[in-house]
DNA sequence: CTGAAAGCGCTTACAG
DNA sequence: CTGAAAGCGCTTACAG
């Protein structure tokens, strides 16, 4: 491979000159640069992105951290992991992927390694070690997600809130009054502290109560099996309720199979709406489901320029931001049956 | 930030030396090692990834190059991602997400970088420009999947071979003799070039016809929607079939879903195996599928192993290997009926 | 507009 | 066992 110091020697010039040439960092005769430009496309130089870093101080890699043992890979993080890595490929930058537990020490590991320039937090917890960890180092960073304390943070995340009211009045407003919000995760403790779930079931809370309406909670597993099973559960303890709010992507088709199994039309007399998934997996479910769709692509990119924003100019506004899912109608979602059939 | 000279001054030895004790490449007294790990310690002090990478020339950073526009993207991917990027991390390596177009030119801004000491490739095609464009640098590399001439080339890959003959197998062991594999994509130009679909198609063809079956095949779009118009592609195109390899799991749920609507029940009437995908996929469609399970994991494991071999020990024979599909049973496979009934 | 030189943070012959 | 020094490939004041 050839280096600055063999461009500069074919073409007659000085090391610094190559340099000035390559990053336009300095005034350059037109003479000069034709000559430069010459050597290098003879030799096929490219610049050497390690030494380059060493000098600048930069090495325009960015980590994006997730959990290692992320309790179910939904396609969404797959489109948040491609466009993530894209968006910093457009700006310059190379994508590291840096699974880890949710230990905070290793985060010092990934930040004093100097390896990185900013780092990517995912699935983040409303309280999270890492995010006090990250707040503490030198290294910028922003969060997919946000802790319940968003001072003096950067985040780009999903509006819930505005979501899970966007899905109550798609119900209300074809007549439902009397609600259930499905969550992921196997209890309450165990997903109490993720911002998602969290939020979703403080604005579906406040949300019901306020439009008079009766709402209530269940969670499940987050597999067709543990769909199934909330089915059972569903049938036997609501038989009141007519309208599903569904967090639980996955759950949806064994959901919506054992439904009809136990003797529900949907959407005859269930309307369901999937939230924060996608039209890939809501049309796995028979008949495809409404679904407000988890808007991961503009998440990933907003996130590393949010990122980028907060590496370039570490005094500017934070950028806090918060994206809307958009609607897709499917088939699950119709006006509240006069009178429960079964 | 400590550098390592912070540490040489306050312990009082040279730089070479805290080099010598940090990287146990030269014999240092007990006493020195004890004062420049008090130092270290005292100091927080992490080596620096960039001066080092500089000074070896071996940055540790490994490139997973993958299609931008990925066809379509199956949890077994992110499955593939995590595994390898773990993996990498375990052995001392970070993972680069390097999501580009089919152009091989990308292939050489990224190794002509400096950057990456090897690139993992996926998503390969039997005759693949970017494998040439990576031949014919200095740049190790690795394959998940394989080119069609793997001479000089390490790989891992699911042996789809074997997996297919398997699965025909286990139809033709049940009565089924008259057997359709099922492939993504819409069309054979499009996806004749791609390996999995190549092979599987290959060795169908090859096994029906040694086995004295009767077999065709079909294509279709990776999604439930081009599931269902498959069901009904199949059941006006081929009336006589009774076991399907489906080699296509996005498209399971809708293709089992169009079925049942049909007329067909499963497994009475029809047998299905999905091939090389998961059983979280297979356990959306309704009955829950039997699937020949993708090692993803596996794959991703391999692969960082069989690079890093690759960079480590640049004359040891190449690593090439095949994988194995497990097999999970599922609720889609019984006998062939007697007498086709519909 | 161009160049000589110091420096980024390490590693590693070489010498002792 | 320890250290002084060169060097990895670049950037950037500083001087001209």
């Amino acid at each position: 491979m050839a280096t600055m110091q063999d461009v500069a020697n074919l073409a007659n010039v000085s090391l610094a000159t190559v340099s000035f040439t390559i990053n336009n960092s300095k005034p350059v005769s037109s003479k000069t640069r034709a000559k430069v430009e010459k050597a290098m496309k003879d030799l096929g130089y490219r610049r050497n992105a390690v030494g380059s870093a060493l000098a600048r101080g930069r090495t325009h890699v960015l980590a994006l951290l997730y959990p290692a043992l992320q309790h179910r890979f939904s396609s969404t993080s797959v489109r948040f992991f491609t466009s993530a890595a894209h968006q910093a490929r457009l700006r310059g930058y190379n994508l590291v992927l840096w699974p880890m537990s949710n230990e905070a020490e290793a985060v010092s590991e990934l930040t004093a390694s100097g390896l990185v320039d900013g780092v990517l937090l995912m699935e983040v917890q409303l309280d999270d070690p890492r995010v006090v960890e990250l707040a503490g180092g030198a290294v910028p960073f922003a969060l997919i997600g946000r802790t319940r304390d968003t001072k003096g943070i950067s985040f780009v995340d999903v509006d819930f809130e505005t979501t899970v009211e966007n899905a109550i009045d798609r119900l209300s407003r074809r007549g439902h009054t009397n609600l259930v919000l499905i969550d992921g995760g196997i209890g309450s403790q165990l997903l109490g502290g993720y911002g998602p779930v969290a939020r979703a079931r403080n604005t579906f809370g406040e949300v019901t109560l306020q439009r008079g309406l009766v709402g209530s909670v269940m969670s499940g597993l987050e597999t067709p099996a543990g769909g199934r099973a909330l089915a059972r559960e569903f049938a036997a303890e609501h038989p009141d309720v007519t309208g599903v709010l569904l967090m639980n992507e996955h759950s949806a088709p064994g959901f919506v199979a054992e439904l009809k199994t136990v003797g529900y039309a949907i959407p005859q007399d269930i309307s369901i709406i999937s939230i924060a998934s996608s039209v890939d997996i809501a049309s796995m479910a028979d008949p495809e489901l409404a679904v407000l769709i988890s808007p991961a692509d503009e998440l990933g990119r907003l996130g590393v320029d949010a990122l980028i924003e907060r590496i370039d100019e570490r005094d500017k506004p934070l950028p806090q931001q918060l994206v809307q899912c958009s609607y897709s109608p499917g088939h699950s979602v119709g006006p509240a049956p006069k009178k429960r059939t079964r």
